[in-house]
DNA sequence: GCGCCCGGTTGGATCGATCAAGGGGGCGAC
DNA sequence: GTCGCCCCCTTGATCGATCCAACCGGGCGC
């Protein structure tokens, strides 16, 4: 079955080499092609090098489309890639795509990517797996009542979640998270260590899981270092304009010296309430935000904040993911990770 | 051929319809279910409505790889994901990739992401051509010597590039671009309204074209205005120490009374300088910065900044994308598009 | 009476890799 | 000598959608 035909005198874009190419050119059946590509071990020695060194020549690649119609796999990982919040400095999901994409290749994985429609969040999902485009997803927003999970797991779609099932005590699935209330522990003690002992807390209104959960490692820490927390506590919503309104607040009312923030686009409004009254960031009050954004990064005089181990929690997701495919029988639910903190000039 | 004995008392995944599962329950053909998906024209009205019941009622989706195979194509776009440099506000390509995936969408295509590869920038495309994974690429980085748009038009491999080929005249490929001397322009122009003549410049260093463009708004408009230029220009690596350095020697030198920067992490640089000099961004000293970053949103005083018009990017790329793979000609090689200011108080 | 259009049906081939079964040759054991 | 077995490789069928060619009977125009 040679092609040589369909490449003399063609202006036409060139046809790959098949499966069938090489073996002719190689003088062997297409099944040993196929074997020294995904069995070398059932080849002699010498029929393997000399498949491989035609495979070279011809600069075969199996093709995708053949291979996923035989397999029923596809190699491919969907995520629903949500819009970034303009104004505020959240930018978590971008830096977990990109670790998610160099974690998936090494495991022989390409990411996926697909919008969000707010109307439906189910329908990409729906599209994709009953199409078998993909061989599993990863979610990203188990936020209270996201019915994204639930509906997986009864299609009995594989998939791994980053981060926990918060209010669904009967979820069965598997996710990675990185344990917030660590974060702020950090945070926290990091800050005591400074000296500080009136320390605020700046985090998000209460209907959210992930806010609480930050609230309480500030909340804890606190508590068994015998240090007061009354009056030091403010829930806004995640607008820099809020962060500096809670600050100047607190300020007045509490005199707090250092603030634990929620959020970097929190501790941003922080620092406008220092600035405007002539307050020298980590000198005069320290701050710490959350999530080692950009923001924290570039800001002139460097904001400390928690920092997600996101490199860490695709890789853990995507060696999860693999079980899950292999249907090997996952042991462990849920895996939780530790944040770093990444101290800058702010405290 | 039906498949209910595969889903009759199953533990094992569900097995999901296919063509020949409508075909039968519908009472027509396979061709026919195949027609009513890809040329409902063909079919008479009540005959397309039985049809797509039935594949409502079976939640029948062709299979991807079947149709890819058979059709040679992949509805899938290629995009090299490039890591976020730390320590800069430059969060472009995350932007741009959201605004990608929603334009990919529209027009009935997945943005298949993958990592780059230092050592080799060219294996990850050619894994995916060769592969026919993909159907076509965006390529984002177009700067000097860079060989992957060369040799994908090598390998009559369809892309569209978002950036011009600066350096290579004899480059044949189709791009989309944004005019950075129009974005400089306006900034420039934005400040002379206001009342400065003593506007600086602080851009990349001489090897980048990108750069270079910006700059050339910035000077044109000058001297369309009569302004003197001479001494106000300074060209530096693009982090924010550097930025704060130059700021501080042009305005011990110069005097300036405004910035106008080819990045927003060069501006916060300038406004580093400000800070520490106790000078009022937008109010002693105006400042103006590109990309328009989460930086530039979420920093207190809030930065005026160059706007890329991502969204209009990507819609063009994917308009050109599919006259390219329609196989039409295309008539025009390039697209310029043009930025936006986001005017904030920092001028 | 011939040819053609309409809205389908029918059988088969096709895409390229993989799976399951089988087969020839060599070797050791009896 | 031959039986069985393993090794290495071949062969035919398969995955599911699509494409192709041929064909159907009724209606229409010439």
């Amino acid at each position: 079955m040679g092609r040589s035909d369909h490449r003399l005198g063609s202006q036409l874009p060139v046809t790959p080499p098949t499966l069938a190419d090489v073996a002719e050119r190689a003088g062997v059946s297409r099944q040993t092609v196929s074997n020294a590509v995904n069995n070398p071990d059932l080849l002699r020695p010498d029929t393997l090098e000399r498949v491989r060194q035609t495979i070279a020549e011809l600069g075969y690649s199996p093709n995708r489309a053949a291979r996923n119609l035989r397999t029923r796999t596809s190699s491919l990982i969907g995520l629903r890639f949500t819009p970034v919040q303009e104004g505020t400095a959240n930018a978590t999901m971008d830096r977990f795509v990109h670790s998610l994409v160099e974690a998936s290749e090494e495991a022989g994985y390409h990411v996926l990517l697909f919008p969000a429609d707010d109307d439906d969040p189910i329908s990409g999902y729906d599209n994709l797996i009953s199409s078998t485009a993909v061989d599993a997803f990863v979610v990203t927003d188990t936020y209270l009542g996201n019915p994204q999970a639930t509906w997986l797991s009864r299609q009995r779609a594989p998939f791994v979640a980053f981060g926990r099932p918060w209010d669904d005590d009967v979820a069965r699935h598997v996710w990675v998270d990185v344990d917030g209330a660590a974060g702020t522990r950090l945070a926290t003690q990091h800050l005591i260590d400074r000296g500080h002992t009136r320390i605020a807390w700046i985090g998000w209104r209460k209907d959210s899981p992930i806010g609480e959960d930050r609230r309480a490692g500030w909340l804890s820490t606190m508590h068994a270092n015998g240090l007061p927390t009354t009056g030091l506590a403010s829930r806004v919503e995640d607008v820099v304009h809020s962060g500096a309104e809670a600050a100047a607040v607190l300020l007045d009312e509490s005199r707090p010296t250092a603030f634990v923030c929620a959020s970097d686009t929190l501790a941003m409004g922080v620092l406008h309430t220092l600035w405007i009254r002539q307050l020298a960031p980590g000198r005069d009050v320290a701050v710490v935000g959350f999530d080692d954004s950009q923001v924290a990064q570039v800001y002139p005089v460097g904001l400390t904040s928690v920092r997600q181990p996101l490199e860490d929690v695709a890789v853990e997701i995507v060696r999860t993911l693999r079980a899950l495919l292999s249907h090997q029988q996952v042991e462990t639910r849920g895996v939780l990770l530790e944040p770093t903190l990444t101290i800058r000039q702010s405290s």
